[in-house]
DNA sequence: TACGTAACCGGTAACGGTACCGGAAATTTC
DNA sequence: GAAATTTCCGGTACCGTTACCGGTTACGTA
C-alpha cells in the first residue's frame, strides 16, 4: 500500500521494456496501439502516478513557475490569482511565496526557488530590495523573469504593470473638473516608482489645467494609515489649507478621512478625496469614496501570458505591458454642483 | 555560465571522491576536518547550490509541506502566514494552492502534490468537498496530514481550529447582556461545520438566559454579502422583527448593516449588530462594528507545529486543538445604558 | 611483531524516468 | 525478388545525489 507503482513495474507485468512503457504513457507516435492500450490499462489497475520528480530531474525543469509577492493584500492576491489562472491552464505550476517586504526572505526564496529547479519567476520586488543580485542568478541560468506590478529599473525583463502616471492623472483630473483647486497629495516613500509615476500625473493634471504646484501639497509617507492620518491632520492645519486630497492608496485615503471627519469638515463640499487600488470597502464607508481601480486579474494573467510566451520563444525583446486603470467616482468627490 | 557546479566538480578539483564531497558537505563526521575546508572553500568558489530536486529524488522527500486552502481571504491568508512562519523556521518549504472551493481543483491540487513528493498536507477543505478519497492517498502513503479551520469528520487527522462555538456563544451573549431580546443569527450553508458550530453556541446562549428560539430567526444562507442583505431585509419585515442580529461572518454583517441603514434603523439603540473574523475595515464603517475575532495567526502556527511534530514521531494520536476567540465590542452592539 | 581498532575515504549501486541508438520484423517500392 | 523503408520495440547511458559496503592507513596495545 505504501509503495508506488513505477513504469517498471507496468514493463514487468507485460513483459515490454521499461522505454516502451515510458512511450506509450506520453503517448509518442512509435508504439502500436494494441500495446499502447494494455499499457494504459495496466497503469490504471496499478494506480501508476508519474514521479514528477524524478521526470523533473531528467529533463532539467519542472514545469513550475516561481511567484514571488511582497505581501498577499487585495490587490497582489487578485494578481496571483490572474497568474495562477493562466499558468494552470497552460499546465504549469506555481508556487508563490511571500517575501513580506523583506530582503532577506525575497533573497531565501530565490535561492530556494532555484534549487528546486523552477522553470522561471514572476516578481513583484520587494520595497525592501536595492540590490538585485538574486534575481540575475536566473538571467544567469537562463530562466525567463518577468516583473509586474511593483518593477525596478535595474531588473531587465518585460514588465506589466499599471499606467500609474495615468492612474494620477484622471484622479487629479477628475478633481479639477469638480472645482477642487487646491489639490494636496499623500505620495508613498521618494523611491518607490509607482508612487513617483502617480505623481507625475498628478502634476501633469496641474499643469495642464495651469494650476500651479505648492510643495507643501507634496506629502511622501509611509503607505501606513497612521502616517497618513497624521500628514493630513497636519495639512489641514495649515493656513491656506488644501481643498481635496488625492492619495496614493486606499489605506492613506482612510487614515486621511478620519482626520478630515475629526476636523469636522464633510466630503464632497469642503474637501474632495480619491484614493488608489478601489478595494471592496470603500463602497462601504460614510461617504463613499472614489478611487482609482487597476484591472488586477488583468494584470496578473498578461505576466503570466507573457512569462509562458517568453519560455517557448527563444526571443527575449523586453516589453513593457501597460495597462490602463480606470476611476471609481463616489460621493469623496462629486460635486453635483459646480 | 549556464551550467551549475555539481558535487562532481567539486571532487574533480580536489582529487577526492564524490562521496567524500556529499559527506563534507553535510557536515558527517568521517570526514577530516581539513578535506572538509577545502571541500567548502571550492563549493563556495564555484558557487556550488545543491540540487534540491536529485536530493528530493534520492531521499524520497522534499522538504516542502503541501497547504491548500480554499481562497487567501484576510481570515486564511493570515492563517498561511503563520504556517509560514514556522514552517520556515524549520527548515521547510511550503507549496500554497488555492482550491477556490473547487472539489476539482482541490483533487487536482493534491494530485499533484502527491506526484511532487511533498512531504505531507495542511488543509482547509472546500465547501464543495463531499468525498475524501484524495485526502486519503495520503494517508495511504503515510504521508501526514493536518486538518485546520474548515475540518470535516471524515478525514481523520490532527485538528486545529477555532472555538466557533463558544465564539456564537459569546456574541450572543453579550447581545442579550446588552439588552436585546429578540436575537436573530444570519447562519452558513446547513450543511457547514463552523456555521453549526457557531449556531449552537448561539442556541446554548439562549438557552442559558431561559430566551425561547424562534425558528424565524434562524436563517441560513450563503456567505455571500448580498444574500444576507436580502435575508435582512426580509426579517425586518415581519411584524415581530429581531432587535439584534448575530452573523456569522462579517461579510454578511456588512450585508445586514446595508439593509438595517436602508430600513432607516439606528444601531445600537434599534437593532444590535454582531459580525465574526474581526476584519479590519469594521472599524472604519458608521457605526463601528462588533464581532469575534479569531487568533488566525495562532491557529496557523499551531497546525504548522503540530504538522512537524507528526512529520518527525511515529505516533499518530488524534487530537483537535481549539483555540479560543475572543469578542471585540464596538459601537453596533454597546448600548451604554441599560 | 602482530593484531585490533579507529579514522578516513573510495567505489558503486541505486532512485524513476527519458532520450538516443540500433535492430528485427513487416511492409512497401522498383 | 532484392532493396529500401517503415513500424515497433529493447538496451543502455545518464541526470546529481546519497547510502552502503568496503578498503587503507595510522596508531596503540599486547
Amino acid at each position: 500500500m505504501k509503495k508506488q507503482a513505477t513504469i517498471k513495474d507496468i514493463a514487468k507485468r507485460l513483459n515490454v521494456s521499461i522505454s516502451t512503457v515510458s512511450r506509450a504513457l506520453k503517448n509518442a507516435p512509435d508504439v502500436s496501439n494494441e500495446t499502447k492500450a494494455s499499457i494504459l490499462a495496466v497503469a490504471e489497475e496499478l494506480h501508476y502516478q508519474p514521479n514528477r520528480l524524478a521526470v523533473s530531474f531528467r529533463v532539467k525543469h519542472t514545469n513550475t513557475i516561481g511567484v514571488i509577492v511582497p505581501n498577499l493584500d487585495y490587490v497582489l492576491s487578485t494578481m496571483v490569482k490572474g497568474i495562477d489562472e493562466v499558468a494552470l491552464e497552460a499546465g504549469y505550476t506555481v508556487m508563490v511565496c511571500q517575501s513580506n517586504e523583506s530582503f532577506g526572505r525575497e533573497v531565501l526564496n530565490t535561492s530556494r526557488m532555484l534549487q528546486s529547479l523552477v522553470d522561471g519567476l514572476i516578481i513583484s520586488v520587494s520595497s525592501e530590495t536595492k540590490t538585485f543580485e538574486h534575481i540575475k542568478k536566473f538571467q544567469e541560468r537562463d530562466l525567463p523573469i518577468v516583473a509586474f506590478d511593483r518593477i525596478v529599473p535595474e531588473i531587465i525583463a518585460p514588465n506589466v504593470i499599471l499606467d500609474n502616471e495615468y492612474g494620477g492623472y484622471i484622479a487629479t483630473d477628475h478633481l479639477i473638473q469638480q472645482g477642487y483647486k487646491n489639490i494636496a497629495i499623500l505620495a508613498g516613500p521618494k523611491n518607490l516608482g509607482i508612487s513617483n509615476a502617480r505623481m507625475e500625473g498628478y502634476l501633469k493634471a496641474l499643469k495642464e489645467h495651469h494650476l500651479k504646484v505648492d510643495q507643501k501639497n507634496i506629502i511622501h509617507c509611509d503607505f501606513n494609515q497612521d502616517y497618513a492620518y497624521f500628514a493630513t491632520k497636519e495639512l489641514l492645519k495649515s493656513k491656506n489649507r488644501p481643498d481635496a486630497i488625492f492619495t496614493i492608496s486606499d489605506r492613506m485615503a482612510i487614515g486621511a478621512m478620519i482626520a478630515i471627519k475629526e476636523r469636522g469638515l464633510t466630503m464632497p463640499t469642503d474637501i474632495g478625496l480619491v484614493g488608489f487600488n478601489n478595494e471592496p470597502m470603500l463602497s462601504l464607508l460614510t461617504p463613499t469614496i472614489s478611487s482609482v481601480e487597476q484591472p488586477m486579474f488583468e494584470i496578473g494573467k498578461m505576466a503570466a501570458k507573457i512569462f509562458i510566451e517568453r519560455l517557448h520563444s527563444e526571443e527575449s525583446a523586453i516589453t513593457t505591458e501597460v495597462l490602463k486603470p480606470s476611476l471609481i467616482i463616489r460621493e469623496s468627490s462629486k460635486r453635483n454642483f459646480i
